[in-house]
RNA sequence: GCCAUCUUAGCUCAGCGGUAGAGCAACGCUUUUGUAAAGCGUGGGUCCUCGGUUCGAAUCCGAGAGAUGGCUCCA
C-alpha cells in the first residue's frame, strides 16, 4: 500500500523514537512533527548521555534492525484521563504535561495548547513557518472535544501521543537516514529546559533521498559566506569582532552600484536624501521609546563629557528631528526622506551569520511623512517601487507578511486605546495591498510596538525564508516627538510615518544576490565585465588598446597579461564569474573579429568589437 | 544567550603522544601558450589562546575565543 509522504515521514519519526527508546531506555520524549523533506524528533535524554554524529549511525543501524522486523504501528483511542495515565506510568513528563494542558485549555488547538499562547505562526526562519505542532500532539478536535479522547500510537515499545495516521508496518517505510543534531527548547520557550533535536530526512525513494543530498551539496557551493570569500567580496576578521564585516574593493563595488541604482530610483520617486550621525544622546532614545522596547538590544553607552551616548540603533528618531527642525506645511508632504543609514544592533552571538545577521549593518532606509488621509497611497507607493527594483533584481518568488499586533501582549503593544488607529491603518495596508495585487499573509502578533508593519518574504537557496525587507506604519512616533504640519485651514495636525527599507540592509540583501547568482552577478553589478586573454606576451599590447576603447565605452575591462596557458586564464576567469572572456591572438588580429566566450558557456561566438559593446551594453540596461 | 560539533600554511584538508605534511594559491625561473589547471623550484605555520597531565602535547584534560548547524531573538 502506497502512503502519502507526510505519513511515511511521520511513521519514520516514531520510529526513530522507538530505536531512541531501546538504546536509551531513560529517555524522554518531546514532540517530533513532519518537516520539510523528512522529520524532527524532540528527546530529553538521560543524564551523561550526549548524541554525537557517531551516536547518530547506532541510532540508525537500530531504525533498520526495526524496518526488517515488520512491526507494526498499532493504533488505540483511550480517554484523556487512561492517555495521562498511560503517560504517568512510563515517566513520559513532556506527554503528561502536554496532556494535562491539553484537559485544562479543553481543546487540541496547539496554538492556544502551547503555554496557553496563540501561535498563528512563528518566525519567518524557521523551515515550515506556517505549520504548528498540534499535528504532533495528536489529537483532533473533534475527538477531543467530543470525547474527551486522544489516540495512541505503538511501535515496539515506544509509545506515543498522536493523531495519525500512520503505516501500517514498519516493512512500509521509505529511505531515511538521521542528518544532524541540534537543541531546541521545550516548547520553543528559551525559559524552558532544551532537548537534544534530532533530524531525519526521509524520502519515498533511494533517488529522491539522493537528488536532496545533491541539492544540499549545490547549496552549500552557493552560500554566500563561500562565495564572498572565493570571489573577494567581503571579509570577516576575528581581529575585528565577530559580525562586523569588511567590504573588500569589489564587494564594495558591487555594493557602490546598488547604491547608485537606488539614489536614482529614489530620485525618480521624490525621496531626498539625508545624513545622520552614529552617536546620539540618550534622551532621544528615551523620546522615541526605543529605549524603553530595545535597550537590550543596544550597546551600552559612552560616556562623554559626563554624558551617555548611544551607538544609534536606527535611523528614524534622526529623521524625525530633521522633520521637526522646523513648522512643516501640508504642501511639504508627503514628506520622503532617505538615508543609507549605518546602525549598530546586539545581535547575540549565536544568530549571526555572515552578512545576513551582522552587528553593524546599513540600511536602505527611508521615512516618509504624511497626512493620514494619504497613507493608503503613500503605501502603494512604496510597493510599486518595490516591484520594480525586484524586478530589475529579477527577484520574482517573495511575499509580504502584514504583521498585525496581539492586544494580550501587553508589554509590547501597551494599552489598547490606539486599538481604533491599529485597525484603521492595517486596514489602509490591506486596501493598498489589495489594489496593488500584492500577495500577502497575515500574522498576529508580530507587529512592531508602534504600528503594523508588512515584511517581504523571501527564500534563500535552502528554500529557508527570511524576511528581506519591511514597511512599516507609525502612530506612536509622530506622538511622541510632536510632530506636526499645518493644513490646509491653518490647522495643526499630526502626520503619519511610513519607515521603510525596500532593499532592507545592504548586507543582508547582497547576500542574498549572491545566493541567488551563485556569484555570477549581471553584467550591471559585475565589478569586472570583461575579460581580456592575450595568447602570449605579443598579443598584450592590442589587448591593452582594445581594452582602453571598451573602457571608453563604459565597459569595465581587465586584462590577464600573466604568463599563463589560455586554458589557466579561461579557468580562472570563469571561477571569478566574469560575465565575458574575449581571447586575444593572431586570428583576432587578422579577422577584425572577436571571439567572445560568454560565462558558462563553452561555444564561442564572433563578432565585430562594434557589435561586443552594443550586447553588453544591452545587458547593463536590461540587467542581465 | 542556549544545545551540539568544529578550529593545523592565504584556501581545502591529512597527521591524533616522539617535535609539521599534501593539493591549490603566492613568489622565482623555464615555456609564449587558442577557450576550465604547462613544467621545475622557493618561501610560508606560537598546529586558535591560556592553563594542566606527561620525560615529551598539534595529538590527552580544563577554561576562554572564534566558526558551523539548530533553538530563542530580530525596532
Amino acid at each position: 500500500m502506497k502512503y502519502p509522504i507526510e505519513v511515511v515521514r511521520h511513521s519514520t519519526a516514531h520510529l526513530a523514537a522507538a530505536a531512541i527508546l531501546e538504546l536509551f531506555p531513560e529517555t524522554k520524549f518531546g514532540i517530533g512533527p513532519v518537516i520539510e523533506n523528512g522529520f524532527y524528533y524532540d528527546f530529553d535524554f538521560p543524564e551523561g548521555v550526549t548524541i554525537e554524529p557517531e551516536t547518530l549511525k547506532k541510532i540508525e543501524e537500530k531504525m533498520r534492525e526495526m524496518v526488517k522486523k515488520n512491526l507494526p504501528l498499532e493504533r488505540k483511542e483511550v480517554s484523556l484521563d487512561e492517555a495521562i495515565k498511560i503517560f504517568q506510568d512510563l515517566k513520559q513528563d513532556y506527554k503528561v504535561e502536554l496532556l494535562e494542558d491539553l484537559k485544562k485549555f479543553g481543546t487540541t488547538n496547539a496554538g492556544e495548547i502551547w503555554g496557553g499562547e496563540k501561535i498563528l505562526t512563528s518566525s519567518g526562519h524557521k523551515l515550515f513557518s506556517e505549520r504548528s505542532p498540534d499535528a504532533n500532539i495528536g489529537v483532533s478536535s473533534a475527538e477531543s472535544k467530543g470525547a474527551g479522547g486522544v489516540t495512541i500510537y505503538t511501535v515496539g515499545k515506544f509509545v506515543d501521543l498522536c493523531r495519525g495516521p500512520h503505516i501500517a508496518s514498519t516493512k512500509d517505510l521509505g529511505v531515511f537516514n538521521l542528518q544532524k543534531i541540534a537543541g531546541a527548547y521545550w516548547r520553543g520557550s528559551e525559559k524552558n529546559k532544551m532537548l537534544t533535536r534530532i533530524y531525519g530526512l526521509a524520502f519515498g525513494s533511494e533517488k529522491e533521498l539522493n537528488a536532496h543530498l545533491k541539492l544540499l551539496e549545490e547549496a552549500e557551493k552557493r552560500d554566500h559566506r563561500v562565495l564572498g570569500e572565493a570571489l573577494e567580496f567581503f571579509t570577516i576578521s576575528e581581529k575585528v569582532g565577530k559580525g562586523l564585516p569588511l567590504w573588500m574593493p569589489k564587494g564594495a563595488f558591487v555594493r557602490r552600484q546598488i547604491e547608485d541604482y537606488m539614489y536614482k530610483k529614489l530620485d525618480e520617486n521624490g525621496y531626498q536624501h539625508v545624513c545622520t550621525p552614529h552617536i546620539t544622546k540618550k534622551a532621544l532614545y528615551e523620546m522615541s521609546g526605543h529605549l524603553a522596547h530595545y535597550k537590550e538590544d543596544m550597546y551600552s553607552p559612552i560616556d562623554i563629557e559626563g554624558e551617555e551616548y548611544y551607538l544609534k540603533p536606527m535611523n528614524c528618531p534622526h529623521h524625525h528631528m530633521i522633520y521637526k527642525s522646523r513648522t512643516r506645511s501640508y504642501r511639504e508632504l508627503p514628506l520622503r526622506l532617505g538615508e543609507y543609514g549605518t546602525v549598530y544592533r546586539f545581535e547575540r552571538s549565536g544568530v549571526l551569520t555572515g552578512l545576513i545577521r551582522t552587528r553593524c549593518f546599513t540600511q536602505e532606509d527611508a521615512h516618509i511623512y504624511c497626512a493620514p488621509k494619504g497613507l493608503k497611497d503613500e503605501f502603494k507607493n512604496v510597493l510599486k517601487i518595490f516591484k520594480e527594483v525586484y524586478e530589475d533584481f529579477k527577484i520574482s518568488d517573495y511575499y509580504f507578511r502584514l504583521a498585525l499586533p496581539d492586544f494580550s501582549k501587553k508589554e509590547k503593544y501597551g494599552d489598547i486605546e490606539k486599538r481604533e488607529l491599529w485597525e484603521e491603518s492595517a486596514g489602509q495596508i490591506r486596501r493598498a495591498m489589495k489594489e496593488f495585487g500584492a500577495k500577502y499573509v497575515e500574522v498576529e502578533g508580530e507587529a512592531a510596538f508602534y504600528g503594523p508593519k508588512i515584511d517581504a518574504q523571501i527564500k534563500n537557496v535552502l528554500g529557508k525564508e527570511d524576511s528581506i525587507a519591511t514597511v512599516q506604519v507609525d502612530f506612536y512616533m509622530p506622538e511622541r516627538f510632536d510632530l506636526t504640519y499645518t493644513d490646509e485651514k491653518g490647522k495643526e495636525k499630526r502626520p503619519m510615518v511610513i519607515h521603510r527599507a525596500i532593499l532592507g540592509s545592504f548586507e543582508r540583501f547582497f547576500a542574498f544576490l549572491l545566493e541567488r547568482t551563485a556569484g555570477a552577478l549581471p553584467a550591471w553589478l559585475a565589478p569586472v565585465q570583461v575579460k581580456l586573454i592575450p595568447v602570449g606576451n605579443a598579443h598584450v599590447g592590442p589587448s591593452e588598446k582594445l581594452a582602453a576603447t571598451m573602457a571608453e565605452q563604459g565597459l569595465r575591462c581587465e586584462i590577464d597579461s600573466a604568463n599563463e596557458t589560455v586554458g589557466y586564464k579561461i579557468r580562472k576567469a570563469e571561477k571569478e564569474k566574469v560575465p565575458y572572456m574575449l581571447v586575444i591572438g593572431d586570428k583576432e588580429a587578422k579577422g577584425k573579429k572577436l571571439t567572445v566566450r560568454a560565462r558558462g558557456q563553452k561555444d564561442t561566438e564572433e563578432m565585430t568589437v562594434k557589435k561586443f559593446v552594443e550586447r553588453v551594453k544591452k545587458d547593463i540596461e536590461k540587467k542581465l
